[in-house]
DNA sequence: ATAAACTTTCAATTTTTATTGAAAGTTTCA
DNA sequence: TGAAACTTTCAATAAAAATTGAAAGTTTAT
């Protein structure tokens, strides 16, 4: 297969998956784009290699330097920004858990604390109630063991990247 | 806070959640409540109580049946039929586990294994080409250590299913 | 076989989401 | 300061996805 093929093929299948997974086919596509680019691309180079418009391509980089995916990038000389992407594998699956995590695991978290205490009332048999409450603080267990697990998860990364940093701060 | 008000809140919740995931929010929603619902309902229910269309509760009851998260009830002497949802939470995310490894994890994967040998050729230099494969070849590893985790997760709570299971038929 | 009681389908419509492109805004340099 | 080289915004538009509802299909009972 040839580079060029190679690329877009990725590209593609990027972008589906990112579909699954509530981001734009847009967004996740620009995120191939700069994953797979060795040099760091301007808005222009976007612009051709995905064939979308110059006002698409801002929205997306800057959602993905929100996620922490992409950095802008300056080069001396130059007036225009560079945007290169999260090479690290790893990286970019720390920081896209971390960002989902705060984005749906927080705001169910909250509903579900908000909603265990179902008050009794004449319309709803206390069995009822309980039954609703039950249900509910199986889900909040359940939430919780996730935030826990991603939080642990994203921790030991962090760590990890610290040690590394460490490493090529005091070689030897 | 009532019964009424909190059901409503946790399917707008859950509804959310959904759309994050790539679920239809109407999907997400007829979800949960049946989830949060102590009897099986008919189409009419829900229909009733979200007030959407016959077509549309057909339409996502069907896809969470084929997610294996609701199941179709038949009750003697009653023409119509009933759904009730998956009541345990561990199971329920083993099952959503189940399916996006299928839907989204194989996919990629075949795209990374496909596109992994590029093909020397005039356009691109020998780096530039190595520098690629080197890319995908992290995201393919990546994708792997990913896919082996969902599947031992998986298997773990089959066994465990299992072994309640086994205890229910053989008690003491 | 027929009717009643349901379920399923699908073309049309509505709603939501993504995209464009031109205008406005910003930064840099002479 | 002014003009060039960019980036950002946003109202209009296009595209995609979800929803409806009525018609067709199916099952059951008589």
């Amino acid at each position: 297969m040839q580079l060029e093929e190679a690329k877009s093929k990725f590209i593609e299948g990027w972008g589906t998956l990112g579909s699954a997974w509530g981001v734009s086919r847009t967004m996740a596509q620009v995120h191939a784009l700069l994953l797979i680019s060795a040099q760091a691309l301007s808005t222009e180079d976007i612009m051709e290699q995905l064939q979308i418009s110059r006002g698409n391509v801002n929205l997306n980089v800057r959602a993905l330097m929100d996620w922490g995916l992409v950095r802008k990038e300056l080069r001396p000389g130059e007036r225009r920004e560079f945007f290169s992407g999260e090479k690290d594998i790893h990286k970019v699956a720390t920081l896209i858990l971390k960002e989902r995590r705060r984005r749906e695991l927080e705001p169910i978290m909250r509903v579900l604390g908000e909603i265990k205490q179902v008050e009794p009332s004449a319309m709803v048999t206390e069995t009822e109630a309980q039954a609703f409450s039950e249900t509910i603080g199986n889900i909040q267990s359940f939430a919780e063991l996730a935030d826990r697990t991603a939080a642990t998860i994203i921790k030991a990364d962090e760590n990890w990247f610290l040690s590394t940093f460490m490493k090529l701060m005091r070689p030897g």
